[in-house]
DNA sequence: CGGTATATTGAAGTCGGTCAAACCCGGTGG
DNA sequence: CCACCGGGTTTGACCGACTTCAATATACCG
């Protein structure tokens, strides 16, 4: 949901971003500028979640802090009358958590670890200090807010369970590959199937159709949570109308 | 799509955000303070769109302006294959037009006049640095960007038609009232049908049965665009779930 | 007045949902 | 080592919400 992770050349298969190569890095304070004291604060808490499902926060919580994801995921909900999860989104490593609860003094959805995840905790008030401060940090926020933004419209919109499936799993690639993992075409899916399906206002069965028919059709390969992407140019002809997944290889502008 | 409009005491029947009780006012130049001149380029071009339909930009033009709406309505929108537009937002006065943008280079969609509109091109380079050095507005910014996200990421969600239209009526309802128009339940459509429909990935035909079946329950009443709610409590009830409205009168946190 | 665009209503079709059964797979324990 | 779970997942049959197609009605405008 992010922008673009630097990596430093040589680094492989990171299923942890560092603080050196955190894509919310320079929002905290160890890799900034060490000169300045007041950033120090800004990284309040290191919080590993050992177990998935671990609550970060829950929605009506008093809203304080915003999360950046180190390892792991997380996926963001609220229940309908049932009871029932509606996914509203997942965050891999490099993404800020609850950017959608700054404008309200409560959280507005729950937050909890998908796997095992390890999360930074930054005091919102004490960011926007920050922030304030460093243009460069401002200008970084404010793309990751309209990234998240931009992808959340297009989602919003009327597309088929095959189109918004095969966004899924395009972005899914794209941010493992940004992480230098799963390189030839392979992602690992951190979250059951039901959690897939309703992030993408999907039934589960259907969401299960959908990529068996993908693989009937040759596109993938499905193990389990293990995917394999054998055709990413035919997701991504599908993916394409929502705007949301980068051209791949060769074909700039292709439709 | 935004936060609240500060409007004074004893204003009524506003049409138009001046630039003195504009939401946006303090994000361009004339309102904040004179006496900084870097504020006032910011606010270069006040652009009048008098018929319905003219652009203020397309897809894929090179981002360099968001657009404050002072009065009118803006739509956004990307055409699918069949050159059908996908209705993204619409925006009322005192709505930033393009937040969705400013992590690209370019627009992500295209964006016109639903009706006669006045709007502000507010240059976005410059805007960052009036934004670092003024942190009320930076609070602003970011809080316009968090709410755009909030409801984009409920709309998103795999609510029924009648749950999207309801949100979408109270929200035009909620926005009128701020602006201390629209007393008595009425509110004004100024989109046609068609517009409503794609923005709540519903077909033309769905959206006005839908309607037809409000008007049937006696919860509203329809007279072409002008749309007089008569029960907004039972709108709420079925809005609610989308969590975008807020919560009317009396009940609060009812369920 | 037509004439065109928009809005509504009706009938038939489709995509995705629901319900139910089977399957798969890791884990447990005999 | 294998039987037996219990969850997540897959598959099939049926159902329903929304769509599509078609016709009619209503508003807008010269």
């Amino acid at each position: 949901m992010t922008t673009s992770i630097s990596v430093q050349e040589g680094t492989d298969a990171c299923n942890t971003i560092g603080c050196d190569n955190c894509a919310v890095g320079d929002l905290c304070a160890r890799y900034s500028d060490n000169q300045n004291k007041e950033h120090e604060a800004v990284l309040q808490h290191y919080h590993p979640l050992n177990d998935s499902g671990s609550h970060i926060f829950w929605e009506g919580d008093k809203f304080d802090l915003l999360y950046a994801v180190k390892s792991g995921c997380i996926k963001t909900y609220t229940l309908d009358e049932d009871g029932n999860e509606r996914i509203r989104g997942f965050y891999l490593p490099g993404d800020l958590v609850a950017l959608d609860a700054l404008y309200s003094d409560e959280y507005t959805s729950s937050a909890c670890a998908v796997v095992p995840t390890q999360v930074c905790g930054i005091p919102y008030s004490q960011l926007t200090r920050v922030v304030a401060s460093k243009p460069e940090l401002q200008q970084r926020l404010l793309k990751m807010m309209s990234k998240d933004l931009s992808t959340a419209l297009a989602l919003a919109g009327d597309y088929s369970a095959e189109q918004r499936m095969a966004a899924f799993l395009l972005h899914l690639y794209e941010r493992e590959q940004q992480r230098h993992i799963g390189k030839n075409g392979e992602i690992e899916l951190l979250m059951p199937r039901r959690d897939i399906a309703s992030f993408l206002r999907l039934a589960p069965e259907t969401a299960s159709r959908v990529l068996s028919r993908f693989q009937q059709q040759g596109m993938i390969r499905s193990r389990q949570r293990c995917l394999q992407l054998n055709d990413p140019q035919a997701l991504w002809a599908l993916a394409q109308p929502l705007g949301i997944t980068s051209t791949p290889c060769e074909n700039r502008r292709a439709a």
